[in-house]
RNA sequence: GGGCGUGUAGCUCAGUGGUAGAGCGCUGCUCUCACACAGCAGAGGUCGCAGGUUCAAUUCCUGCCACGCCCACCA
């Protein structure tokens, strides 16, 4: 055995063993119960973050371990291709846009892409020692899924689940697109701030302040802040529009900020989000004044045709010209625009598809109520989500890349035409119906709105079960065991699966949810490429290995952020070290042992102490494990380890196993060896993979029959190997080994120093008496006086 | 502004209704035949702040402050 660990070489060694022997390969034959993890599939975009390791250690800790209880894993790994990230990839890799492209061709230089930079991609992952069936990875817009992804929402549209409706939804007017709020960005533009007189139909005026005064012709309202004691009088009066002539009523609402401008604020359809929501929460007319080209529409009347910045600039002149400026400031503000394109967004309505669920409110937060949550405290956070939403769910986007919206309209009934499950999956743009029309008619016109992305992932589930090929297996196999996640998701991907499990199977797609946190760096700041702050995987695992680094991850409580931190790397990798140092010195004096059972009146002491505090570690390991919380069974099996094993039991066995003057001691200390040094590599081989899969190739591999310690089974706890009350009346002994060193400290003496005579305290002479002789040899002392 | 979480030794974190623990770092000693990427020992904390409950609070309750995440808002 190599006196010196060399992780770099071994871990790459042992990657291509797993791969080979198919250690994780999935096999529905075996038998056992079935643990499965509905794995987060990474949006292909970029290479894996830290992030990314960390979550994805805590769930790879979890499924080891079940698979090292007997457990049928059942762990696969997918990409998530589809959708805006992977739009920007494909047209960053390839300097392209996809305007100048066209949707098929640019679809299908995505798909080339993603089958380039896939292997490059997964391999991160593969490196960290993740232990997915990496035989078959899932992707989000493949065949399959864009199949499965259609039939689900034919199978919602046949429930009465989806509607069509046209409604105000975020609008880019240079990409001609709805965007998500995710696309938006906010930057610093320059603009006005004028305050607007408007006259009141009952007498007087009111000045309001705006920066888009060419949404006038708009004007619906008028709000002001309820508690501001200037325009108390004024609500529920009517204003005039100026130019424009409309009369438009004056409400109050919180949402004003009184110390904004006037104080006065019109409402417009749609200047932005506020107007939206004063829309729909005061239930007030529609006046759209922009076309979707970025032009004035009739409503603004002699305005007509105009663009909108020129129509700003016109209106202000005429505003002024009739005297209703009272005053007109530039300043610098912040606009929301399209983070691609950096036009300015606007709101407009236009025809969406819904998936209907706001009826189900309290469906939801009982399917909520019903998942184990670990941490129990999360759940609130989806809870109090669901008890907010206001709208159904939007889940047309008018993009080019992603699952077309599997729909046609007859061209002369306008009558929606769905697809034969059996033709799924289809491309409604460029495919036509097989069928006519039931009015007769033979055109259609095919709907170019693609899903949400949302829409697919949240069938991950049904995505995973899909490899599975067998329909009987798919249906024993759902609800699945295991959702694992970070919490900033919980409101999207946690939530749209669970109502979409809901709304198909009115089951829950899993028994359990694992939320983990976040990784920040070492100040406690969120890692940012614009903050300069990030730490790469890759570069931390080429420096102290993918075991090391998956030490500091698993060191996070579960659900808790954890700051990134390399001195906790180095303890990681100190422990490799020392297991394989341990290991070194145990196989050592194991190298003519075959392993049998033993009487355990055989047993020593000391071996009957070590074992009985291997037998509680594993026990409250399994506890802490079985409820998710890896990181204190790492915590307690780090200290048996450091202080039990290593420090005191180890140092204790040196007489006999180093001096064969008493064969028949020997035996039974190796038997304790073996014992303890196969379950502490066992105990540690959901944490870190890699050294302890390499000791067990060395040397246990020939008495074990498994091929891999992570397909052996983890000991249960074993009563025949449980001495309580011998474990702790040796207790007595540590406590003297302890004042045995602090004196040998103290006297400046090495710890191999031979001392004549030594007083120790005790709280039971008659009992420590007999361990005098041991603490003598272990620590040469020549006299040991007890008081 | 709302929700959730966190605030314990210089750092990273455990923990408990009865006045605190680990690892790193620091100091001292020891290169002892697995390991100096080690061992042994030591110093170091009014457990975020202010109230309250209690015989007793770092631990329970209330308020505040700081930080993180999510949501809302920014005419």
């Amino acid at each position: 055995m190599a006196k010196i660990y060399n992780f770099s070489e071994t871990e790459q060694k042992l990657l291509k063993f797993w791969e080979k022997e198919k250690i994780y390969k999935f096999n529905p034959q075996k038998r056992g119960k079935i643990f499965s993890i509905d794995t987060p599939p990474p949006t292909l975009s970029g290479r894996m973050h830290l992030g990314h390791f960390f979550s994805y250690t805590h769930q790879d800790i979890i499924a080891r371990y079940h698979r090292m209880i007997g457990e049928n894993v059942f762990y696969l790994f997918g990409v998530d291709d589809n959708g805006l990230p992977t739009e920007k990839l494909v047209e960053k890799l390839n300097k392209v846009r996809l305007f100048d492209l066209g949707r098929e061709e640019f679809i299908k230089l995505c798909q080339k892409t993603i089958r380039k930079i896939l292997p490059e991609f997964v391999f991160d992952w593969k490196r960290m020692g993740l232990s997915c069936d990496f035989s078959q990875i899932y992707s989000t817009i493949s065949k399959e899924v864009q199949k499965l992804s259609q039939y689900y929402f034919i199978d919602l549209y046949k429930k009465g689940r989806i509607y069509q409706k046209e409604t105000p939804v975020l609008f880019c007017l240079e990409c001609q697109t709805a965007i998500a709020q995710a696309e938006i960005q906010e930057v610093e533009r320059k603009s006005y701030f004028v305050d607007i007189k408007f006259n009141l139909k009952e007498g007087g005026q009111v000045t309001i302040s705006t920066t888009r005064p060419e949404l006038l012709p708009s004007c619906v309202a008028i709000f002001v802040h309820p508690k501001d004691k200037r325009y108390k009088e004024i609500v529920e009066k009517t204003a005039i529009v100026p130019i424009f002539g409309q009369k438009v009523p004056i409400f109050a609402d919180e949402l004003v900020d009184p110390k904004k401008g006037t104080g006065v604020v019109m409402c417009c359809t749609f200047g932005d989000t506020t107007d939206l929501e004063w829309y729909f929460k005061h239930k007030l007319p529609l006046r759209i004044s922009i076309t979707k080209d970025g032009k004035m529409n009739e409503l603004a009347g002699p305005f007509k045709g105009l663009s909108v910045k020129q129509a700003r600039q016109s209106i202000i002149q005429e505003l002024a010209k009739k005297g209703f400026v009272k005053d007109k400031k530039e300043i610098v503000h912040i606009i929301k625009v399209h983070e691609r394109c950096q036009r300015e967004i606007e709101i407009l309505p236009t025809q969406q598809w819904f998936i209907k669920y706001l009826d189900l409110k309290e469906k939801f937060l009982e399917q909520s109520k019903k998942l184990n949550w670990y941490p129990k405290y999360m759940r609130v956070r989806l809870d109090n989500w669901i008890k907010g939403l206001r709208w159904d769910w939007c889940i047309s986007r008018q993009r080019y890349f992603g699952i077309p919206i599997p729909v046609w309209y007859c061209k002369k009934c306008k009558k929606v035409i769905l697809p034969p499950i059996k033709d799924l999956p289809v491309d409604p743009l460029h495919q036509k119906p097989k069928k006519i029309c039931k009015c007769g008619s033979k055109e259609f016109i095919g709907e170019k709105d693609v899903l949400d992305t949302w829409v697919t992932s949240s069938l991950t589930p049904q995505i995973a079960l899909l490899l599975l090929k067998s329909k009987k297996l798919q249906k024993k196999m759902f609800p699945m065991s295991l959702r694992p996640q970070a919490h900033d998701i919980i409101n999207f991907w946690l939530f749209y699966t669970l109502a979409r499990s809901y709304l198909h199977f009115k089951k829950l797609p899993w028994r359990d949810i694992m939320i983990s946190g976040f990784v920040l760096d070492p100040k406690g700041e969120k890692m940012s490429k614009s903050k300069g702050n990030v730490v790469e995987p890759q570069a931390v695992i080429e420096k102290y290995g993918a075991d090391a680094t998956r030490y500091w991850a698993s060191q996070a409580r579960l659900g808790e952020d954890l700051k990134y931190s390399e001195d906790e790397i180095k303890q990681g990798k100190r422990t490799v070290t020392k297991l394989w140092n341990a290991s070194r010195f145990s196989l050592m004096h194991l190298k003519n042992y075959t392993p049998k059972k033993i009487n355990s009146e055989d047993l020593e002491d000391e071996d009957k102490w070590i074992l009985t505090k291997l037998y509680r570690t594993i026990k409250e390991y399994r506890n802490y494990m079985d409820k998710y919380e890896y990181s204190k069974a790492k915590e307690n099996l780090d200290k048996f380890f450091w202080k039990d094993f290593c420090d005191n039991y180890l140092e204790i066995i040196k007489p006999r196993v180093y001096n064969l003057e008493d064969a028949k001691k020997l035996q039974p200390a190796q038997f304790t060896l073996y014992t303890l040094l196969l379950s502490v590599l066992k105990l540690f081989a959901p944490f870190m993979p890699f050294v302890t899969e390499e000791i067990y190739q060395m040397y246990f591999r020939k008495f074990e029959k498994e091929k891999s310690i992570h397909l052996t089974l983890l000991l249960k706890p074993d009563k025949k190997l449980y001495f309580p009350k011998t474990a702790k009346n040796f207790e007595l002994a540590i406590d003297a080994i302890a004042q045995i060193r602090k004196y040998k400290s103290e006297h400046k003496l090495p710890m191999n120093a031979e001392i004549e005579e030594i007083t120790i305290k005790t709280t039971n002479k008659t009992l420590l008496q007999k361990y005098t002789p041991l603490l003598q040899k272990v620590l040469r002392v020549k006299i040991i006086k007890l008081h």
